[in-house]
DNA sequence: GACGATGATTCGTC
DNA sequence: GACGAATCATCGTC
């Protein structure tokens, strides 16, 4: 027997109810007795008050609950209903958790958007700035904007959330309010309700997700808006560029520098090790490429380190006698002693350099410094001057002002830069 | 806004 | 993995 058929024969014990007897429980009375009533039709009078108006429906409703066989239909429709739940049943398993919201709200987690407030989204910057490499206090305004900016995300995303969990809460309780209302009209088992409640949660857990995708776009964009390193270069300060260009040009004959200094100057400059790196990659191809350009600074670089060299020279003579010029700081890479710069130094008092204007004024200072300290004619004479350049340092191959065996002098300017096209011709320079 | 300088990235080579 | 070379993208100056 097919639900239908046993639902029929159900209800044939309410056979005979007119639409009239319905309104009226005498008359219901009176209809008993006919057993034969069309049960088709009974269930069309029933389906029918939806389509009447409300205070008849009202009526209605009031005279089929206080009929004496409601409760014998009631137990049918229960019996149907337990039937159609199991089927359900069978269909609706428990949801795994949604690996799209998992990642989400790993995300937000990450970026300090949802879970607790302290540190998430100031630790987030400070990452990022730390892998763009930035000092800590070159990008504090940076980091603060970002930080507003991802405190405002983080405000939208929580006001968003309580607004969604309050209209699920509020949709809920209406729906669950109106289930146990009709629950009294027709079988609604928890379970259903339970399951009603589940179907809405799994919507709005879906408009929740939206919102989770969203913050989380804000959140990259933001990111690389703020936080990108080649978006948001910075020039290194001059102390930090001087440093490196005193490494650089003391060491032209071999501009590689060790782990342990590129440590060192990273340390010195307030940047990290693979920014040195950069630098020096930069450097060497672009002085490579323009040797003609960097001229001017390499003498001044030259000038300067040597006006160091010969004060230090000038204080360790003043200190002990005779002087001992390689008495650099321990640690120290010899930015000031050793460097290649010193090669040509013997020439600065003579005037056959070719130096531009601009560097006069670093060569009187040398001038006067050696002259005080009479540093000079022990810097002249002294180990400073002994080339470090190794047998391999063809670096500059193709630099005609390089050779095998003399290292870096102080250039003069007439000195042609080197002929062909790789070095006449850069893209770089011209970008 | 044009232009050069410059730090960072990418790709190929060793 | 370090390096050279090319390129990108931004900065700073005029």
């Amino acid at each position: 027997m097919d639900d239908q058929t046993r639902m029929m024969s159900g209800l044939a014990g309410l056979g005979g109810l007119s639409q009239a007897d319905v309104g009226d429980p005498d008359g219901v009375r009176k209809s008993l007795g006919q057993p034969q009533q069309d049960i088709g039709d009974i269930l069309q009078q029933i389906m029918a008050i939806t389509d009447e108006s409300l205070d008849e429906a009202q009526a209605r409703k009031h005279a089929l609950n206080c009929h004496r066989m409601k409760p014998a239909l009631f137990s049918v429709l229960c019996e149907i209903k337990e039937k159609t739940v199991l089927s359900i049943r069978g269909v609706q398993e428990e949801d795994p958790p949604d690996p799209q919201i998992m990642r989400l709200d790993n995300m937000l987690l990450a970026e300090g958007v949802s879970g607790p407030e302290k540190g998430g989204g100031s630790a987030a910057a400070a990452a990022a700035a730390a892998a763009a490499g930035g000092s800590p206090n070159d990008g504090s305004i940076e980091h603060s904007d970002y930080r507003a900016k991802l405190a405002q995300i983080r405000q939208i995303y929580h006001s968003e959330l309580e607004k969604y969990e309050q209209a699920c809460s509020e949709f809920t309780n209406h729906v669950m309010n109106l289930l146990r209302e009709q629950s009294r009209t027709r079988p609604i088992s928890p379970k259903e309700i339970e399951r009603m409640v589940a179907i809405i949660h799994r919507k709005f857990s879906s408009i929740q997700m939206q919102l989770k995708q969203s913050t989380c776009e804000a959140v990259m964009i933001l990111r690389s808006r703020f936080l990108d390193a080649r978006r948001k270069r910075r020039n290194f300060n001059k102390q930090a560029t001087e440093v490196l260009n005193e490494y650089f040009y003391s060491h032209l004959s071999n501009p590689y520098p060790s782990e342990e200094a590129k440590e060192e100057l990273a340390k010195k400059c307030a940047i990290t090790v693979s920014q040195v790196s950069n630098w020096f990659g930069n450097k060497r191809i672009r002085y490579k490429k323009n040797i003609g350009k960097f001229q001017e600074e390499a003498n001044l670089y030259a000038v300067k380190t040597a006006v160091d060299a010969a004060s230090v020279s000038a204080q360790a003579s003043q200190a002990n006698s005779p002087a001992t010029p390689n008495s650099g700081s321990p640690g120290s890479y010899s930015l000031s002693h050793t460097g290649d710069a010193y090669l040509g130094l013997r020439s600065l008092n003579g005037e056959g350099l070719g130096l531009t204007p601009a560097l006069q004024p670093q060569v009187d200072t040398l001038h006067r410094a050696t002259h005080l300290t009479a540093g000079y004619e022990e810097l002249s004479a002294s180990s400073l001057f002994t080339s470090h350049l190794d047998a391999n340092s063809s670096w500059q191959d193709g630099d005609p002002t390089s050779t095998s065996t003399t290292t870096t002098t102080l250039i003069p300017p007439q000195i042609p830069s080197p002929p062909g096209p790789p070095c006449s011709i850069h893209s770089d320079t011209s970008n």
